[in-house]
DNA sequence: GATGAATGAGACTTCATTCAT
DNA sequence: AATGAATGAAGTCTCATTCAT
């Protein structure tokens, strides 16, 4: 209570943060040094820590802001049934919420050594596991599992990773999100006749 | 290519590489020091700089080891006509050709952003790169590539992430081998349909 | 002498010095920072700096008033003759005085490397010396000299250092008084013996 | 085994600990900054750090050489019968330890609320505790423990605070001692004399 | 009577690397 | 084939203090 200061002052703790998402994302975590971050700002490292008290306060509260929209996903997802077709809306808006988390997520991945041993690196990778488990609920084989896992790799990693690929953004995610689904339907047939099997 | 000088005395060189291996994956790169690797070995960090130029060396020696059945593969596809046969022992192989590579290419997939500034970032990165090219290969539409992407994704992330998921080893390699055939295949599928639709 | 400036008013004043003083004794005068007093108070720094120009301020501010026992003490000394009662009135009282003076004696005693290049350091140790000169007060020889210094460190030292023997507070208080004033008896007995050899 | 370097080709290590004791000494163990010991002694901080692991580690080094003689007059002690010859030479030898151990005393005692929070402290305080309960061997009553411990405080505050007086070193050394003979006597004729009545 | 924001100095520590032996 | 000694650069963090509001 009142740890940490609420300030809407001067926008200084906003810009950190900023400036800290450009630099982890494009150097990575570990490079990336407070020494580097306040001058890139022009104000002294002690501001920094005026504002957060360690580095990895930085990278938690870009974390808590930019991971909202997925931890959403995750409380909306359990109150539904799992349903092909939710299953199918999840995978659909899991799309749509990497679309801003987009960063977080990637500093996550191109940073998994240094950030294993971080608390944030399990929270992070604990709610991508909550949209795996959706996603595979119900799922009875081993291979059911890995198609939905894969489905769920191609939007994460097709969301991440695409950049390199020629086309609009909005465009190649949306090709990503198809092929997502597409792979998502085949572990869904799969599971149903299964399903037909064991009764019929 | 002389990666091993003279070699062959006492070992220490192959004994490096090893620890070296284990707490790369363990510890993250950067994470490991000098100190903790000799320390390990017990000998001094000065008898790693006999045996190595530099830290990164060591990784390097590691890649180009380790990295060599994947380097095989691409060799052997770029003389392969690009049939779907041809695609589809392609992934199986990569499969195959990452049982052994696996340690490297998870150090490459979790040290991203700190490798990305060292030359064997590229390095490491142009292999995968080379084998997502031949699975594309003739591939004309945005989602066509895409689903190559994935099925080389489900392979690999597979390879890479599975050791959560219960189950024998061999036997889940099997499975997320089996379902990145059938997303090439579904890609195969629709190059050839549309093929067919220009032609006819 | 103006040392509480207009105060009286929210008694804030008062409270940083209380949980300075805690913190000096439980923690050292080095290690207690600003932000741990403000924190445990509920305030921020800057109001400390409203209160003290600085954090020596706090200490002297502090020895100023629970000194203030000791200073009267002496003051009364210097006004008496040095005779043998006078001087067991004089270690009874520095053994009263030190009732409530202990902290910041303890806190000079367990700092003293600390303190010794502030002004306040300096104080301190002079109303002490001030002390001994009474005591010693015409000992001729070094040794009369070292048994007053003993009987006043027996006093000094019983008054910080025995929390950790079992019993009543007040009662070993009194112990440690007897024993001082046994060491006191020694050395005005061997002084008047002295002083009865030279003369017949 | 072989963490500490055993070296003895440059003498670095003992240089190192020479001038760090000094500091100590003079500034203060908080006081002094690792930066000052290496410029002081002509090399660099990293160097201070190649032959020690942390700032207390050099202290403890320090305390370990210094502090032995204290060291084996407590083991002496702990095989002698508690007779008041045994306790008066156990206090003679006290002093003479001393003698060299000063400097590491003195530390001990001018920063107490520095080194209270480090494992140093505690090795020192437990040393001088064991000694203290060796003079008190067999004390009855609480007066009679203050009166042993005042003699040790003597010879242990005398050794440290006494460079104030005039006089030479030895013989000072040597009037302190004698003081606290005659209070340990005072004390042990007291027990004596409460054993007797007790049986008669 | 007190806060929010910021600073400058400096602390301890770790790292990859070098080189004479 | 390897060691002991040392370096220079850099890193994270904490502190007492200031000042406009």
């Amino acid at each position: 209570m009142g740890s940490t200061p609420k300030a809407r002052r001067s926008g200084t703790r906003e810009r950190i943060q900023r400036t800290a998402l450009d630099l982890f994302v494009s150097r990575g975590y570990e490079k990336t040094s407070l020494r580097e971050i306040a001058e890139e700002l022009g104000v002294t490292k002690a501001a920094l820590y005026y504002h957060f008290k360690t580095k990895e306060d930085i990278l938690t509260a870009l974390s808590d802001e930019l991971g909202r929209p997925v931890d959403e996903l995750v409380a909306w997802g359990r109150e539904q049934p799992p349903t092909p077709e939710i299953k199918r809306e999840l995978l659909r808006r899991y799309s749509e919420a990497l679309r801003d988390a987009a960063p977080i997520y990637r500093i996550l991945q191109e940073n998994q050594a240094t950030l294993r041993e971080l608390n944030i690196g399990a929270a992070l990778r604990e709610r991508l596991a909550a949209v795996g488990a959706l996603l595979q609920a119900g799922a009875g084989s081993l291979e059911g599992r890995v198609r939905c896992s894969s489905a769920m790799a191609a939007v994460h990693f097709g969301a991440l990773d695409l950049d390199g690929l020629p086309g609009e953004k909005e465009e190649k995610r949306a090709a990503v999100l198809r092929v997502g689904l597409e792979i998502l339907d085949s572990a869904i047939r799969e599971e149903t006749a299964a399903a037909l099997d064991a009764v019929g």
